[in-house]
DNA sequence: GTCTATATGTTGATAGAC
DNA sequence: GTCTATCAACATATAGAC
């Protein structure tokens, strides 16, 4: 469906590409603020039409939430995330959730907007704070084999590092100048070392 | 104001203390998503009270944005932001940065979840825009100087910098464990150094 | 797979009493 | 400084025709 909208446009829509265009209008205005009228306006059709592939605009926010969870979470079921001593294990995890971030951008901005205000999004930050919990305990290890400096609090260090790469869905767009790899790269690069010659 | 909700309360509020406790509303919800009537009972008044103090939902954002703006763009203002090597002024803006976000974290996060949906959000984005060229420049100048690694590129680490700082908004609090201090000084730290011991 | 028509509630904002 | 009452526009969602 590339074709420009037109009055005789057949869209033939499904529930994947419904998913793909919402998330996309979801980031623009928010979750909440989005209606299903400016939703049927992006789609090109009529909001009753869309109630024809998906239940409600909450369904559409549950399937976002899920595939992005989902992504993050298979990180950790990765030998690599679980062998090894902690500071690699460590590098691995960053560098794969930068790789997942760039890869679904805009799944991972709307789970990253979720501010916990119905059920559903609560439980999305529950899981999303089980996966930090794991990121925290590769810091405190790394920290307790000296492998990270002594004078950082680990809590902080877990937020800021991952705060760095959330930070990247504001920026990084899959077409733009700077690769997913060069991301990734100065990622780890200023969260390993740091911006500074020595 | 502590007195905690009656029927009988007197609130006499007046613009100020109507606007700390809309961006709280904003931040929780999103401004678009919140409406005068979620205003109206976070602050015990109805709608039509909100109205005798402000005369719009838009207006108290432009009060909140000019307010955050105004705060970052006077840390370029201080002497040490345009005096000395390129990295000196960088770690001053960095720090200074940080310690504007956690003196007013409301408001910056305000700020910071700006999309550009109106008119009035779009000139807010241009100031954050002008502001975070400032940071940029400085990164370039102090990676010609040979004081920052010459393989990360200069736009990225500026972005990743910023992106590590701004997402401090997403869980410093005032009365929390880590005080404002600790905050800047890891920052600055991981920016600067990196987590790894060498 | 999409439409029109409709039901029922909420939106931002105003008028005017106290 | 706050209230009740009101407005036109818009919210989510459904029923049923094509």
């Amino acid at each position: 469906m590339t074709e420009s909208e037109g009055n005789g446009t057949r869209h033939n829509y499904d529930q994947e590409s419904i998913l793909a265009i919402a998330v996309d209008v979801f980031n623009r205005h928010g979750y909440e603020a989005t209606s299903m009228g400016m939703l049927a306006e992006a789609l090109g059709i009529t909001k009753s039409a869309i109630y024809h592939h998906v239940p409600s605009k909450e369904y559409l926010l549950q399937l976002a939430l899920d595939r992005a969870l989902g992504r993050l979470e298979a990180i950790l079921d990765d030998p690599l995330a679980s062998t090894g001593p902690a500071i690699d294990k460590l590098r691995y995890v960053l560098r794969s959730a930068t790789s997942v971030l760039t890869d679904d951008v805009s799944f991972i901005t709307l789970l990253l907007r979720v501010r916990g205000n119905s059920e559903m999004e609560r439980s999305a930050l529950e899981r999303r704070r089980a996966f930090n919990r794991t990121i925290s305990e590769l810091v405190d290890q790394a920290q307790a084999d000296g492998a990270i400096r002594p004078d950082l609090d680990s809590r902080t260090t877990a937020r800021l590092l991952f705060g760095m790469i959330g930070s990247v869905v504001d920026w990084y767009r899959p077409d733009g100048p700077v690769s997913a790899e060069k991301v990734a790269d100065d990622v780890v690069a200023v969260a390993f070392g740091g911006v500074q010659v020595r």
